[in-house]
DNA sequence: ATATCGATTATCT
DNA sequence: GATAATCGATATG
């Protein structure tokens, strides 16, 4: 049983392995009314389930492994913290749907709108465990097979996923995630996490004693 | 194993 | 003009 789906819960290091494309197109998507609450709510939620990109042979997908709430105006470590500007636009919208932005000058994080329309919460994706597409993954993290063994280069920090996916903020910035078709899409196999840890938020200099990061106890995916 | 630093741009003060 | 939700390279213990 080691690699079947159908698993609803599984050890922190052993999540289920890798999963094919035909299996990944049959899971269901995460509705809409998963990501219509307190991030504080869906960022643990989050964990275990599978952000997928694209279909057949060139299916991409992990396991969410760890994330980071924010929580919108008021959060000065947020985006959103003084309100509407044209970057941050995706989050003052529906929730459910990709906010991709550029951070240092050169790296894209992905994050899921949150709460109700007019409402900033969001959840950032720290790291996820590879399960579909990893060649793929690699040669857009342009690093080598032998070096992707490392359980956390291809995906283990937010901008790395990003550079795995192939995300950017002009071709995904407002995707959504909660449509069987969409591009970038969020499934659910079943897979709930035994246990998950709670930390504060890294790399941010406002706020840094809020509780609001999450991840699976033991993951060798975790970003640090 | 930990520490420091440079890259490069959008956003805000 | 300063700062930032980061990463990878380099240096040092």
């Amino acid at each position: 049983m080691r690699n079947s789906s159908l698993r609803s819960r599984g050890t922190s290091r052993d999540t289920g392995g890798l999963l094919r494309p035909e299996l990944l197109a049959r899971l269901p998507v995460v509705a809409r009314g998963f990501y219509d609450r307190d991030p504080r709510r869906v960022a643990p939620a989050l964990l275990g389930k599978i952000l997928v990109r694209g279909s057949g042979a060139r299916t991409l997908a992990g396991r969410i492994v760890e994330v980071e709430a924010y929580l919108g105006t008021g959060d000065l470590a947020a985006h959103a913290a003084f309100g509407l500007t044209p970057r941050n636009a995706v989050l003052f919208g529906p929730p459910g749907h990709a906010y991709v932005y550029l951070t240092y000058g050169l790296h894209f994080c992905l994050n899921t709108s949150c709460m109700p329309r007019g409402d900033a919460g969001c959840v950032l994706f720290r790291a996820l465990e590879p399960l579909a597409g990893l060649a793929a993954m690699a040669s857009g993290r342009g690093i080598s097979h032998f070096q992707s063994r490392n359980p956390r280069v291809l995906a283990g920090g937010p901008a790395r996923l990003c550079q795995a996916f192939a995300i950017t903020r002009p071709r995904d910035n407002g995707k959504d995630f909660t449509s069987k078709r969409s591009d970038l899409r969020i499934v659910d196999d079943g897979f709930v996490p035994e246990k998950i840890v709670v930390g504060k938020r890294i790399g941010i200099t406002k706020s840094p004693e809020l509780p609001l990061r999450f991840y699976i106890a033991g993951s060798e995916f975790v970003s640090r």
